[in-house]
RNA sequence: GGGCCCGUGGCUCAAUUGGAUAGAGUACUCGGCUACGAACCGAGCGGUUACUGGUUCGACUCCAGUCGGGCCCA
């Protein structure tokens, strides 16, 4: 519809030209959903933007565009409002054909095909495996999900990726503290990871010598040492004096807890098409060449012998270690071969959601694109804040070093998946969110998710009385007011999810599906539909039929399930 | 000290990306179940959009500065 009056309103301008009222039209008009009835179903600005180039005031413009609009069965009539608006108010008929058009279409009713079958590669969470996701990668988890979803709902391929960081110092540290609670020894270095899963993962070890690593160490921070030297020294005795079964350790540890993350984003109703382990960039010598390759084209220098990557060149505030003194990658180096190698899948847009905390990296990582010859432009990188969680009005404060947090996992026990989904992307992305756990539990009219499955299971329940009889409905008998906002709703749907999806903000969806609940409950209250006349039982049923088909459309795209009871 | 994000009714948040009278929920006050689910609906109350200037037909939105909060780096 938007593209019609588009053309309406083109014709129109080309007419002006020709009468040299105006030098040229505008390739793109924008046509927005009024916001409110009195303003009809769809506005234009178009007057206010051309009238300095007419050079007149835009409601005289807008008088004169309206004056030569070629005529539409579809269009009632059209109006100057405001400063210079136009207003375009369609028929009856041609806004309850949306129904028709949902019903005929039912799941894929909404889709589209903007994205032209582009191909995306979302990579998202990439927690550390060093223990169970918390509540806080949860956020990046349902936000990158739904972006998924929505990307492919207007039509762009994605791959979702998890990318392992199961190399590196942190790994180390995580099988040596899971070795010595194995070992059950009373002493634990104040850097280990102090939490539960630890001894859960250190009961499946079988068979390995139980030795004290703790000999010729440095003092620990409790002893007025230097924990970092500390934990070096074990982790160091811990390998020769295990020699082979350290990776045995090492393995299982990761494994134990990969298993689990995997499991956990699964039952969240995540699905991933890669997991993309950094250790296979060293084993695969991926990591070493892309330096090497950085060295050839000069981007590389030696100082204090380290070798530094020059981003300074490429806008970074400071130059980055690639290589350590002491020989080893940083993990720098295997983060700038991984984004080389996305680049070279093939993707025509690699997107990466990382948590807030991370915004140092990205100029860092889009030099390396550039150094490397790619465009850095190519690569978007979607901030997401933390969330802070409440419970009974209080913060519950949280490290995973220290093991006190509350897992991902319990978050979903304790609210359910769909209450958690819906939470975590009710807000805008960069917004820092207060997560209260009381509110997201209540099963009460205080929580939104409810309200909108609520909407849902009334309609569904509905159809348990009583269904249409009808092959064909006259939607004309949806004449009054309440049922002409909920054609207007319906109406909209595509382009909520069109620019939900192209800006990357699902909660423009949520909030449009929670708008949707409320008109229906409104018409609920006010209209009986099992009338005895038939025809507008069925018109009704038809109308209701439409909203239910919508909503479900709408929080499956979120993730979130549509009951039919509840 | 430098960088990024944020600041909207008492509280939690929206605002079609620069548009029309800044909207919802919650809290508070009233009213509505012998109709298909009251986990609902209707009405009222509540605002100098942190502050000051600038850009223009028009600013919560863009620019500069100030104040305050979060995070990263040093």
């Amino acid at each position: 519809m938007k593209e019609q009056l588009q053309t309406l309103l083109t014709q129109s301008l080309e007419i002006l030209v020709a009468n040299n009222v105006l030098t040229e039209a505008p390739a793109n008009i924008r046509i927005d959903h009024s916001k409110d009835k009195t303003q009809g179903d769809f506005a234009s600005n178009i007057a206010l933007i051309l009238s300095k180039q007419a050079q007149c005031t835009p409601r005289d413009l807008a008088e004169q565009i309206i004056a030569n609009l070629p005529s539409s069965a579809e269009v009632d009539k059209v109006e100057i409002a405001g400063p210079g608006f136009i207003n375009f108010f369609l028929s009856q008929g041609s806004s309850a054909s949306v129904i028709n058009q949902i019903m005929s279409q039912g799941k894929t009713f909404g889709l589209s095909d903007v994205g032209a079958k582009q191909r995306v590669l979302l990579e998202f969470v990439s927690a550390n495996p060093t223990g169970p996701l918390h509540v806080g990668h949860g956020r990046g988890a349902a936000y990158g999900a739904t972006v998924a979803n929505l990307l492919r709902a207007v039509g762009f391929e994605v791959d979702n990726e998890y990318y392992v960081n199961d190399a590196g110092r942190q790994m180390d540290i995580l099988a040596t503290s899971v070795y010595l609670r194995y070992v059950e020894t009373d002493k634990f270095p104040d850097n280990g990871y102090k939490g539960d899963y630890i001894f859960a993962i250190a009961k499946h070890i079988i068979g390995i010598e139980k030795l004290d690593i703790f000999s010729k160490v440095h003092a620990d921070e409790k002893e007025g040492g230097d924990k970092e030297k500390h934990i070096d020294d074990l982790i160091a005795n811990c390998k020769t004096l295990l020699g082979s079964d350290y990776k045995t350790v090492f393995d299982l540890a990761i494994d134990r807890i990969l298993t689990g993350i995997k499991a956990d984003l699964s039952e969240f109703g995540i699905e991933y098409q890669q997991w993309f382990s950094e250790q296979s960039l060293v084993d695969s010598g991926l990591s070493k060449t892309t330096v090497e390759s950085l060295q050839a084209s000069g981007h590389i220098y030696e100082k204090d012998g380290a070798l530094w990557f020059k981003t300074t060149d490429f806008g970074d505030d400071l130059d980055r270690v690639v290589v350590r003194d002491n020989g080893l990658h940083t993990y720098f180096a295997s983060d700038i071969a991984y984004h080389l190698e996305k680049f070279e899948r093939g993707y025509d847009k690699i997107i990466n959601i990382w948590g807030s905390d991370h915004h140092g990296y990205m100029a860092r990582v889009k030099a390396s694109i550039s150094a490397l010859g790619h465009d850095p432009d190519k690569l978007e990188i979607l901030l997401v804040q933390f969330a802070n969680l409440y419970r009974s009005g209080k913060k519950v404060a949280m490290s995973t070093r220290s093991g006190s947090f509350v897992t991902l996992e319990e978050l979903r026990h304790e609210v359910g998946n769909d209450a958690a989904r819906f939470f975590y992307i009710l807000r805008k992305s960069e917004q820092h969110m207060d997560f209260d756990l009381d509110l997201a539990k209540s099963k009460t009219n205080e929580n939104p998710i409810f309200y909108i499955q609520y909407a849902h299971a009334r309609i569904c329940s509905v159809f348990k009385q009583g269904t249409s009889d009808a092959t064909t409905v006259d939607l004309s008998l949806l004449d009054n007011e309440m049922e002409a906002v909920l054609i207007k709703q319906l109406n909209r749907y595509k382009d909520v999810v069109q620019a939900s999806a192209l800006n990357y903000e699902p909660h423009v969806l949520a909030y449009y599906l929670r708008e949707l609940a409320g008109d229906f409950h409104s018409y609920y209250n006010n209209s009986e539909f099992l009338v005895e006349d038939a025809g507008l039982r069925n018109a009704r049923l038809s109308l209701i039929s439409a909203v239910q088909q919508v909503l479900a459309n709408g929080l499956n795209l979120l993730g979130v399930s549509a009951p039919e009871s509840m």
